[in-house]
DNA sequence: CTTGATATGTAGCTCGCCTACATATAGGCT
DNA sequence: AGCCTATATGTAGGCGAGCTACATATCAAG
């Protein structure tokens, strides 16, 4: 699945992929490949920028660290982060529940 | 729920409710919210716009009528909504998929 | 004779996400 | 030495969905 699948759920995605540990956004993008089943494939494009979102509405902390030559921003959820992706989660189950009430599936 | 709950689902919905039997759009706002047991209340100003995107992109077809006096825009889905609920069903069930393994839900 | 339900629609706006591009280092292959 | 791929981060410009608020009109009930 490309970028325009997954409707509004960039966030919860990557905040629900911070909370097993920090990750930069390089190995944010390999995670949720790996951890949809090869079935997600996010565009830098894409993830870079919500990560900096993210970052501004204070959902994640960053810093730079460097591994074997090459500079890495290093992102931690925070507190407000953990909430907004316990919101994030109930908004998604409330969805599910009414598309599978209507779809009928 | 409220309309922005539903993150690019709003056309499955509205397609899907059609399928059941042609429909004008305060019927298919108050369908909307039966079949999803009172989840969904979706605002008229959400719901009129995307009937006339629809129609524009052919996949319902309008014609007006009367009703006691009123009149009213009866929509019915056409061959190629079918074709574009099938994919926006399919493209529900491949997101839920992705998020079901990612969240651990 | 006013209020609420029925019924449709527009104007203006915000924001999420996409596409395409730009940049840089490390390591392996030839 | 030179080239390609993987690693790694980011910007510019743009589009389109759906929201908020508003405007309009008829019918039924109190």
């Amino acid at each position: 699945m490309d970028a325009d699948g997954i409707h509004g759920q960039l966030d919860t995605l990557i905040l629900a992929t911070l909370q097993r540990g920090e990750a930069h956004g390089y190995a944010i993008i390999a995670a949720l490949k790996e951890s949809s089943g090869e079935q997600l494939d996010l565009p830098s494009g894409t993830v870079y920028p919500a990560l900096r979102r993210l970052e501004r509405a204070g959902f994640v902390a960053g810093k730079w660290t460097q591994a074997s030559g090459r500079r890495r921003r290093v992102y931690a959820i925070t507190e407000a982060g953990s909430a907004a992706l316990a919101k994030g989660r109930a908004d998604w189950l409330a969805l599910r529940e009414v598309m599978t009430a209507v779809l009928g599936t």
